[in-house]
Parts: structure tokens; C-alpha cells; sequence
RNA sequence: GGAGGAUUCGCCUAGUGGCUUAUGGCGCACGCUUGGAAAGCGUGUUGGGGGAAACCCCUCGCGGGUUCGAAUCCCGCAUCCUCCGCCA
């Protein structure tokens, strides 16, 4: 969430990034009007609750004269102990009235999405800004050959197999297996090298997560459909290991000085994906369940600009060490995520559709998810949010269809990009099973 | 799944209904002392909200309840520990 004193205080602003997300702005009026009526209420219930507190201090003492048979101290009990009875029903009365107004504050908080850089291009989903394109497409045609898609390389070198997937666990399910295994592992290996090469710390975090962990990463808003949740034990399995990585430090005060944490994270994500029927149904783009090396970073907020470029480049630096042309966009303000204020993406080229398609994402959450999950930092002995950021290191499926389509050659055979070699002991390329 | 125990400030801890405005220690910060340091002494040290300020309110794992009044009594839940059962 948003501080509410920037509401209070710029609410235009507020407005204005609602407005260029595409979402609704008169959230903000509705805000402050609640936000008014909760002061009121919480006024009002201090001033009650205060009179009570000091007509308890006279009652105590009051009791042990009157059980001396004091008859003035008897008379004058039952006069506070009178009032301090309607005080009390008061005091309650005022109490449900301001936790009421209070919930009312605290829902539209959560409501709010983040407050968006100015600098984000404005507009929908196709409104991106192209900030660099790294390597070029290869020419098919000049070498003399149509080239495979991803699943059609999968399977010839068994590496893939759906068609079994669909029979266990239904569609957008996958086995890796044989080389398609070995090659995952590479790839997290590969990933994770850097990863610690970089100064983050590796984590493998749970899965299943509780309901203020996914809340307080903001994804139970917007994008609730698109999570799995294990209604039975009131738990949720993540999208993303962001989640529990965000909310590893959560009810923490942390020391400014240490900042930033840095920590990549290795885990499945699940994803119900409601809503893209229709959309990449063939292959391993768009999957239920993948794993992912995740970076994560809990920093300064003065810092979270620069932080959020040195996510980019280490997420350019694994793309580029997998030898496939990619690109760079600059998401535009409808189509970031409700936490993220600047967005990010990687999408490398896929020859067989002609296009880039998203592979890695880097976004910068500024205070909004530490307000949620209370990730605090005591600098100079004043207490305030963190800045979160987070970005892919490597979804593994996808990883996978850049370099299969990439680097295949004619005869079906993939060569193995050179950074991957060590981790696949030494090979050069896979080739189709026979 | 069953039975017991625990949960108070960064850590340890006192606290069985009203002088609790929560004790003491460790640690930490500042100061005094010192040639310098250690020790010693003094002061400060949970968060959050409201208010111009004085100051007020909330916060003793969480949520209810009893009461004029709850860290304290009652009920429910969560987490951790021990034992039993089951199990990778």
C-alpha cells in the first residue's frame, strides 16, 4: 500500500496514476472521505477511552475506604461506579464505531495500487517503449532450412513430452525429461553461479504460503485469479518465489546500514493461468507450474532506481550467456502489476512465431509491498519501509523454447550455448533420440 | 491425529484483577570519569496512531468474552517445544 500522508497530502498525483494504470481514481476520494471519518471515530474513542482510564485510578483506592464502612466513601463509589458503567458502554459503542471506520480505511488502502514513476510510458499492453535489442534473429531461410518449434525439438530429443503430461495432470502440464532434465538443471546451475557470483544469497523457500504472505505481496488483488489456493488448509501455492522471499523479512525492523539484502530464489511457481484459453496452447510457454531462479532485493528507498537497473543487467547478463537475441521493453503504466511502480521486461526472439515473447521481468515495488507485509528499516533511529524490488533470473520453460528454437540446427540437433557446457559435463549439443 | 507445556521491549526475565504510566538484566546509544581504554556511574532505548503543542490513545502471540477496570480470569485460534501415534 501507499502512504496514506501522500493521499492526504498530493491526492492528485494519486489520481493521476490511477488514471494512466487505467484504473479507477475516485478510489482516492472515496479514501480520504474514510480516512476523515476514521480520525473523527478515533478521536472520539480516545477522548471516552481516556476519561474511563482516570475514572478507574479513582475507583481502586476508593474500594478500600468503603470497605472501612466510610459512608461518604460508599456514597461517592456508587456515583462513579454509575458513570464509569455508562462510560464503559460508551467506550464500546465508540469502539466498534471506529474499528468499522477503520476497516473501511484499510480496505481501500489495500485497494490502491502503486503510485507509478512518471517516466513508465503511459497506456495499455501494446503502449511499451523499446529500450534496446541485443543480438539478431538468425535468417532460416538462408541457411536453407524452416526451423522446428520448441516442442517439436522437445520431442525429438526427448526432452519434452506432453502428451504424457495431459494424461497425468491435464493440459499446460509438461514432463522434462532426459535431456530436457539435465538441461533445467544446467540452466539453475548456470543461473545460480551468477546469482552467488553477484553477492545474493540462494534460497530455496516454501511454496505454500499463507494468506497475509500473498496479500502482502499484492497478489491477491488483481491477479487472485490466476493463484492456487489449497482451500482446506487456508494456504496458497506461489506464482512466484517473490512471494516468499518478500515475506521472509515481513514484521522485521532491519538495520539501514545492511542494506540491501539481495537473495535469488529457486522454486516452483504455480499458476492457474485463468482467462488465456486459447492463448499458447501448444508447447511450454504458458505452463500451470514451472520452476524459476528469482533475484529479490530489499533496499533503501533512496536506492530502489539504481537497484532496480542492476536487476536488469544481471538479467541481461544470463540472457546474453545463453547467446539468444533478445530485447528490452519498458512496460507501459496499464499494464504493470498493482505493487510495481516501473516494470521491466526481457523477451527473447522465438523464431517460429516470428516475434519476441516475454521471458524475464524486473519490477520495482518501491515501499508499496514492505507497507503490507511490514518490512521496516531503523535509520538514524527513525523507523520506515524498505524498498522491494524484484526480477527473473531464469523461468526455466521458457529459457528453454529460446534456446531449443535458437541454437537448433538443420538436422534436429540443438547446439549447447557455451556458458551451459560446464554444467552438462562438457557436451556441445543434443541430438534427437533415436 | 492425541496429551502436556510455552508465547511480555533486539535477547533473557518479573509480573494471579486497580499506585502497571509493565520490572530487572544483557545488548545498544549518549554523557560523566580517565593520559587512553576497561570497569564504574548517570541518562536514554517496543512499535503504531492522533495532535500546532502539552499531551492522549493503542500495542504483553491473535480473536472473542467476563468486569466499572484485564498482561493477569474464561473461551477459541495460531506458532513453537516435549511425548505418543502415523509417515517420506
Amino acid at each position: 500500500m501507499i502512504e496514506l500522508k501522500v493521499v492526504r497530502a498530493d491526492p492528485d498525483r494519486v489520481r493521476e496514476s490511477q488514471r494512466r494504470r487505467g484504473e479507477d481514481p475516485t478510489l482516492v476520494d472515496a479514501l480520504l472521505q474514510a480516512d476523515e471519518v476514521n480520525r473523527g471515530a478515533g478521536a472520539a474513542f480516545d477522548r471516552l477511552r481516556n476519561e474511563q482510564k482516570e475514572l478507574g485510578r479513582q475507583i481502586g483506592p476508593l474500594q478500600g475506604k468503603a470497605k472501612g464502612a466510610d459512608a461518604a466513601a460508599v456514597a461517592e463509589l456508587e456515583g462513579l461506579m454509575a458513570r464509569a458503567k455508562d462510560l464503559s458502554d460508551a467506550v464500546k459503542v465508540a469502539e466498534d464505531e471506529r474499528d468499522t471506520a477503520d476497516a473501511e480505511t484499510q480496505r481501500l488502502m489495500l485497494a490502491l495500487s502503486n503510485i507509478i514513476e512518471l517516466d513508465a510510458p503511459v497506456g495499455g499492453e501494446e503502449d511499451f517503449v523499446v529500450l534496446q535489442e541485443v543480438g539478431t534473429p538468425r535468417d532460416f531461410a538462408a541457411e536453407g532450412f524452416e526451423p522446428r518449434d520448441h516442442l517439436e525439438l522437445g520431442t525429438l530429443l526427448g526432452a519434452i513430452d506432453v502428451e504424457r503430461a495431459a494424461k497425468v495432470s491435464g493440459a499446460r502440464f509438461y514432463y522434462l525429461i532426459g535431456n530436457g532434465a539435465l538441461l533445467e538443471f544446467a540452466l539453475i546451475n548456470l543461473a545460480i553461479s551468477q546469482a552467488v557470483a553477484h553477492g545474493l544469497t540462494p534460497v530455496i523457500p516454501p511454496v505454500l504460503v499463507n494468506p497475509p504472505a500473498m496479500e502482502g505481496t499484492g497478489f491477491l488483488g488483481q491477479a487472485a485469479e490466476n493463484v492456487y489456493r489449497v482451500e482446506l488448509d487456508d494456504m496458497y501455492l506461489v506464482g512466484t518465489s517473490e512471494v516468499a522471499l518478500a515475506a521472509y523479512h515481513s514484521d522485521e525492523i532491519l538495520d539501514a546500514a545492511k542494506l540491501p539484502l539481495r537473495y535469488s530464489g529457486f522454486s516452483t511457481c504455480f499458476r492457474r493461468e485463468a482467462g488465456t484459453y486459447g492463448k499458447d496452447t501448444r508447447g511450454i510457454i504458458r505452463v500451470h507450474q514451472f520452476d524459476k531462479v528469482e533475484m529479490f532485493s530489499f533496499c533503501h528507498p533512496d536506492d530502489a532506481v539504481a537497484e532496480h537497473q542492476r536487476l536488469l543487467a544481471w538479467e541481461r547478463e544470463f540472457l546474453d550467456s545463453i547467446e539468444v537475441p533478445y530485447r528490452v521493453i519498458d512496460v507501459a503504466s496499464g499494464d504493470l502489476g498493482s505493487s510495481a511502480a516501473r516494470k521491466f521486461d526481457c523477451e527473447a526472439w522465438v523464431p517460429t512465431q516470428g516475434k519476441y515473447r516475454e521471458v524475464t521481468s524486473t519490477s520495482n515495488c518501491t515501499e508499496f509491498q514492505a507497507r503490507r507485509l511490514s518490512i521496516r528499516m531503523r535509520e538514524d533511529g527513525v523507523v520506515r519501509p524498505v524498498a522491494t524490488l524484484n526480477g527473473t533470473l531464469c523461468a526455466i520453460p521458457r529459457i528453454i523454447v529460446a534456446i531449443l528454437e535458437n541454437h537448433q540446427q538443420a538436422d534436429g540437433s540443438v547446439n549447447i550455448p557455451f556458458a551451459l557446457r560446464p554444467y552438462l559435463g562438457g557436451r556441445e549439443k543434443f541430438e534427437p533420440i533415436s
